[in-house]
RNA sequence: GAUUCGGUAGCUCAGUCGGUAGAGCAAUUGACUUUUAAUCAAUUGGUCGCGAGUUCGAUUCUCGCCCGGAUCACCA
């Protein structure tokens, strides 16, 4: 018999399953009552002697099918659920005939819900053995291979929903990312920290040296901007009182893509009264430390092939240090030094930077990526700190750390600026900057000038890139494996 | 933005020194009552990313474009 069957595609014949699905009953049903997840009856029946007795009472699972093994009269399955996979039996005997049949017609990606009873294979693999089935949910596509998954990265980013589907380790990477976020919340929340919510749309935007994505609001007929940091909202709240606050928040900026860089990313911040830029040293690297070994249950994590020590306490280098150490260049050196470093750096210098920008730029260039253990970099230019407080003992610095680990920067955090004065005149030399062709130069906030003239106690602020962190704690190579759903060019599917 | 690699069946990938393409999985039909990347037999399935150019002929060569990955730059 080689009678040729004409083709129609997979979708198409799914389609004409669901539709006569739809004549006799509901291939879209409304609930199911488990009483078990997969994982829940992995965890309670097996035993280590893969022995069952007879007669244990019937158990209702539900999920989807990602395998079927067909052998005429019996036949194999694997459901996936949120906790797990398990292999499910299901024998002609044991099934009405009807349902049996169509159980057969079922395709690999559909929902069902399960009636059995667990039990142990004669090849000693756990699994369910079926009384009765109900298809919940007819799904249309295939699923990627099943050996190989879905790799083709582009599909996998824009179609997220079958990448987790068809490669666990990926749900694996989220779930570690909703533990992390929820751990820090945990943390700050004993340490008498409030969350607190702030604007996402501004109309002046502020905190953070970048460009911001523009939108309209019709009804006021005004421009607004999607919050490049969360900083200057959070420092009027202690202003206003709050004296342990954080936020955790999307942050957008109109900038490129790279593998630790998405125009929207997810910061925290936060901000404590009465502290400076130590005390938030020494939160960060007891949080971070804390967070690895909640994670890990150690301190010592390999990421991209490099073994990242996080026990507390963090080495500490002021900036000119680093880049004596590391660049063979110091701070003190004249401008002109300075400039012929940058250019052999390859750093473009045509906006005439000055003496701050040129030492901040080459220590990005020269120093940064050499650094792999967890360091925190002190003590910035003050020209590149238009938001952070003079340092007590060097006036052309500013008490600011950096928290760099694997070469990416983590953290960031001051002694925050709370005199309004010079505040004031630091947002001057933004705008002047800003004149001179900086596109990323802050722009004047007058109420948050005014803010600051009702005080601001000693403050001090720490933000942290959480999905970089994320990538750290998940041993992730580009922050789009951290993102469900990383920017990407427009495209029709 | 630069360099570079890639885009071929639903998925994972071969391939064509220029003559309109193959495999595995999936699907379809059949066999099979303990398989697990089930097995066995048969069958179907392609705008070879898009558009030009060269050519008798382009999926293959050239150019341009689109999308993506990597590296670099930008993003302190």
């Amino acid at each position: 018999m080689t009678d040729q069957i004409p083709h129609i595609s997979e979708e198409n014949v799914r389609l004409s399953k669901r539709n006569a699905l739809i004549q006799t009953g509901n291939p879209y049903a409304y609930r199911f009552d488990r009483t078990h997840t997969l994982q829940e009856l992995i965890d309670i029946y097996t035993t280590a002697e893969k022995t069952l007795p007879e007669g244990l009472p019937e158990v209702k699972i539900a999920g989807r099918i990602i395998a079927k093994r067909g052998h005429g009269k019996a036949c194999f399955g694997n459901l996936l659920d949120d906790s797990g996979t398990l292999q499910f039996y299901a024998n002609s005997a044991l099934v009405p005939e009807e349902a049996y049949q169509t159980l057969l017609t079922l395709d690999v990606g559909d929902f069902i819900g399960i009636t059995g009873v667990p039990f142990y294979t004669n090849r000693g693999e756990f699994s369910i053995k079926m009384h009765s089935y109900i298809l919940l949910t007819k799904s249309l596509k295939p699923l990627p291979e099943k050996y190989h998954g879905l790799q083709n990265k582009e599909l996998r980013y824009r179609q997220r929903y079958v990448d987790l589907v068809a490669n666990p380790e990926v749900k694996q990477t989220f779930k570690t990312r909703s533990i992390i976020i929820q751990k820090i919340r945990q943390f700050l929340g004993n340490e008498g920290f409030l969350e607190v919510e702030t604007p996402i749309l501004h109309t002046v935007y502020g905190g953070a040296a970048a460009r911001p994505f523009i939108t309209h609001h019709n009804e006021l007929g005004q421009d607004s901007f999607l919050r490049i940091a969360t900083e200057l909202h959070l420092k009027r709240l202690i202003v206003g009182g709050f004296e342990k606050i954080y936020e955790i928040g999307r942050i957008f900026r109109n900038e490129g893509v790279s593998y630790k860089h998405n125009p929207e990313f997810t910061s925290i911040e936060l901000y404590q009264a009465y502290a400076d830029y130590t005390d938030m040293m020494t939160l960060t690297e007891t949080l971070i430390s804390d967070l690895v070994f909640a994670i890990h249950g150690t301190y010592e994590i390999s990421y991209q092939d490099k073994l990242i020590n996080f026990k507390a306490p963090f080495a500490r280098m002021t900036l000119s240090d680093a880049l004596s150490t590391y660049a063979n260049i110091t701070p003190d050196a004249d401008t002109q030094t300075l400039r012929n470093k940058a250019k052999e750096l390859g750093l473009d210098i045509s906006l005439n930077p000055e003496k701050g920008q040129l030492i901040a730029h080459i220590y990005d260039k020269a120093v940064e990526a050499q650094l792999i253990q967890p360091i925190f970099i002190t003590d910035y230019p003050w020209e590149t700190s238009p938001l952070a407080k003079r340092h007590r003992d060097n006036p052309a610095l500013v008490e600011r750390f950096e928290l760099i680990i694997s070469g990416m920067e983590l953290a960031n955090a001051f002694s925050e600026l709370n005199d309004p004065i010079e505040q004031q005149a630091r947002f001057e030399d933004q705008l002047k900057a800003q004149e001179a062709g900086d596109d990323e130069a802050h722009q004047m906030d007058d109420d948050y000038v005014n803010a600051l003239k009702y005080g601001m106690p000693p403050t001090g602020g720490l933000g942290i890139g959480i999905d970089r962190l994320v990538m750290l704690l998940t041993d992730s190579h580009s922050i789009r494996d951290v993102l469900f759903f990383p920017h990407m060019k427009d495209k029709s599917v």
